[in-house]
DNA sequence: GTTATTGCTGACCAAAAAGACAAGTTCAAA
DNA sequence: TTTGAACTTGTCTTTTTGGTCAGCAATAAC
């Protein structure tokens, strides 16, 4: 693919800073209020521009949305790719993974907050992209583990449901942060709850995928 | 308390009909839109009465949601008491715990699609009550668990994240099952789909308390 | 049968919000 | 410095929606 090489002139800077800003501005306000009651006046406010200026970079709610829930799956995508390198263990290779998706959970929580929102409501902007990106990979990733049950690396689990246990359990900590917050008595969740919340879903991992040492 | 005995004429009877038809009704559209995006209107067509009737019933929508949402949590406080009757080990107090999250997820997708989209937005309309009713609630069960622990009846765990774990993965079959259902390729979660589910994650969180025998 | 209560509806109103449009402003290239 | 393009804002229109209100209809009480 040609890359256009684009002349950095003060306005095409000022151009990818402001979109930008406003893309973090739309995630709060989803993350908070769900689509429809996101108002483009809330985001540009947020975004500290005029409602007609937001218009005038996203030409209207749809489009913004869909461009915030498309930027956090392709970073999820990116980030959870299952890759074996050589030499990894099968162990190695999920407590990895799932360290990643939790360090997704930690810096991403609006972003995932949208995509939360998008699937419990049916993914009415989503499904297609479900479709055609994330459901071939979790198919090849399947694939891996029971590829690696069959030759006796890890313990017999169910492999679908595996994943299933170990998004729930990672995406809880942005989505349901306020709970545990709550529960906590915390006002927000720290850095030693993040770490504390990793060593125990792994931990969990681990023991289910039947590894011998744990630590 | 004095509960007092009301008369069951045809109209008291129809009223309890329809407000519980109505219930339901806001259960599938909040689900679906949450608190913003649900109009009162079509909640009401959903319940197949006019929006001036709906509003006659719940005077207005937020007393609605918050009926719909404390209905849902008071099943789950119910169902979800962490009692030790004699005789019962750790192993199956959990055992029975997971197994009744997994039936309320399955029984109360609505339902706990509503109380989803409403942490995630924060919780506007229900920390008091999580405060007030699951605080509580948590603290003994966590206390419970770690004294399990501390016997030596269980694996040395973390028993805070083990309840979120627990939660997470039981409830994202409800909250995203379509995920599910576009990952596995099937129009619905069935059955059978929920049995290997429980399965699963039965056998996961056996694993991570150390159960010795695992069927 | 008459009256009072409960249940229901149509006509309306006010506020919120998406977005169109036109006019003005800033900036970069010639 | 001029000119055209990129950027920004104020005004207005239309649609949606929560909620009111007055009145009609059905039912229960007497």
């Amino acid at each position: 693919m040609v890359v256009k090489k684009q002349k950095q002139t003060k306005q095409s800077i000022n151009r990818q800073e402001l979109e930008a800003r406003i893309l973090r501005s739309a995630e709060i306000v989803f993350a908070e209020k769900g689509y429809n009651g996101s108002s483009m006046e809330a985001i540009a406010a947020v975004a500290k521009i005029s409602k007609q200026n937001l218009i005038y970079y996203f030409s209207n709610k749809e489009l913004l949305y869909k461009r915030v829930l498309k930027e956090m799956l392709d970073i999820w995508i990116e980030k959870l790719s299952f890759l074996e390198k050589d030499g990894d263990t099968p162990e190695l290779v999920i407590r990895r993974y799932v360290h990643e998706k939790m360090q997704l959970s930690r810096l991403y929580p609006n972003g995932s907050k949208v995509f939360a929102h998008e699937i419990i409501s049916g993914a009415p902007m989503l499904k297609d992209y479900l479709v055609s990106h994330l459901k071939p990979q979790f198919e090849r990733d399947v694939k891996l583990v029971k590829s690696w049950i069959s030759k006796g690396l890890i313990a017999d689990i169910d492999a679908e449901h595996l994943f299933f246990t170990i998004w729930a359990a990672t995406q809880t900590y942005a989505d349901f942060s306020l709970q545990m917050e709550v529960l906590l008595a915390k006002t927000s969740l720290d850095e030693d709850d993040f770490e504390r919340a990793e060593l125990a879903v792994t931990e969990f991992v681990m023991r289910a995928l039947g590894a011998k040492k744990i630590n």
